[in-house]
DNA sequence: AATCGCGACAACCGCTGCTGA
DNA sequence: CTCAGCAGCGGTTGTCGCGAT
């Protein structure tokens, strides 16, 4: 019988998305929240059809999400992970909660596949410590003695996870200031970084901020609307890369003075990460609704995120460290003991998602 | 300076699975 | 139980930027 497009074919926009459309969605999405992509662009106004919004927002407006180079660990984790759970993208990215499926698909396609080609290339079967990646990643297969690079496997892991206790415990002590160096296009810095000083506000309002600026350098297109929303967005930028550069002291950023065409986007970054940790909105000076508030709650990974704002997250984030732990620890477990009983492993870990 | 090739990434397409009527 | 509607997922494509020639 053939289903129906999801959204009707003629009149709908394609291509990449305007800082105006991205304003549209994002305003539209803090006001109602994820979901019901479907009447999306009926209530917005947006001549894209349903899928391309959610996929907008997943991908790319959604709070917490990281951009930029992958870390050495973040690389490690997928190598491992494809090697366990295949070209599951979004299984995998669970475990690596500021990256989108899409971004470590990506990454996978452009950057893993060639290196782990040239390692089998340059590796010969039987001794190469990375040899057990090449062998995950071809077919999963069975080929290769388990134990060894469950082992591996199991110890990477850890490794990554100390890494980032020890990253959070040092930061603590560092009051977070670091948050400073972290300027528009620093991308090169990233993997120098813990990952937990990319919070997902700065990193969301970067992310606008630097496709505003990109916006406002390539396209001064005529038209009152434009060059209003120009305005803002200048303006806007600013304050942003201010936001995100700036040391720590502010309790929000809500407060600033900005546009009026942007205010809900301000309002809408911080509190959202910070209504992810389940922290009083009052505390943060912040403007989220009582129904988005709980609506990211739920939707959101639980993510390293909005700790240079105020000091309660880290705690939080270190408490969903060490609660995950628990948790972790049984998703260790299974990756322990996922060579023997791939199935179960599997299973649990759909679970969980 | 111009052109070409390649890499990176955003976005699209089609399929699958879930859910509610 | 069936089916329509929807969201999510993975593969693929299109576009842009950058370096090499």
């Amino acid at each position: 019988m053939g289903r129906p497009p999801c959204c009707d074919k003629i009149g709908v926009k394609k291509g990449p998305w305007t800082p105006e459309e991205d304003i549209m969605l994002v305003s539209y999405v803090q006001e109602h929240g994820p979901g019901n992509w479907r009447s999306v662009p009926t209530n917005t106004g947006l001549l894209r059809c349903s899928k391309s919004c959610r996929l907008r927002w997943t991908n790319y407006l959604r709070p917490g999400i990281k951009r930029g180079s992958f870390t050495n660990q973040e690389e490690k984790m997928i190598i491992h992970l494809q090697a366990l759970l295949g070209n599951r993208w979004a299984a995998i990215a669970s475990y690596l909660p500021q990256r989108t499926d899409n971004d470590i698909k990506n990454y996978w396609n452009t950057h893993l596949k060639k290196k782990l080609k040239k390692l089998q290339d340059q590796a010969s079967p039987d001794e190469d410590d990375c040899n057990h990646h090449q062998q995950g990643f071809t077919t999963s297969s069975n080929s290769i003695p388990k134990g060894q690079w469950e082992r591996k496997l199991q110890t990477d892991i850890h490794m990554a996870k100390r890494a980032l206790y020890e990253a959070l415990s040092l930061d603590n002590q560092e009051s977070f200031s670091n948050e400073a160096t972290t300027a528009l296009g620093d991308g090169d810095d990233i993997c120098n970084r813990p990952p937990h000083q990319e919070s997902s506000y700065a990193w969301s309002t970067k992310n606008i901020a630097r496709l505003l600026e990109g916006w406002m350098k390539s396209s001064p297109k005529p038209g009152k609307t434009k060059a209003e929303t120009a305005a803002c967005f200048s303006n806007v930028s600013n304050k942003m890369a201010a936001t995100a550069g700036s040391s720590t002291s502010e309790g929000g950023v809500t407060g600033v003075a900005t546009p009026e065409c942007f205010d809900s986007l301000f309002s809408f970054n911080s509190s959202s990460s910070d209504a992810s940790q389940s922290v009083s909105a009052d505390e943060n000076n912040v403007n989220l609704t009582p129904e988005t508030s709980a609506i990211f709650q739920e939707e959101s990974k639980p993510s390293l995120e909005s700790s240079h704002n105020h000091p309660v997250p880290i705690k939080l984030i270190e408490k969903w460290l060490l609660e995950d732990g628990s948790a972790q620890g049984l998703q260790d477990d299974y990756l322990m003991s996922m060579a023997l009983d791939e199935d179960v492993f599997f299973s649990h870990h759909l679970d969980r998602n």
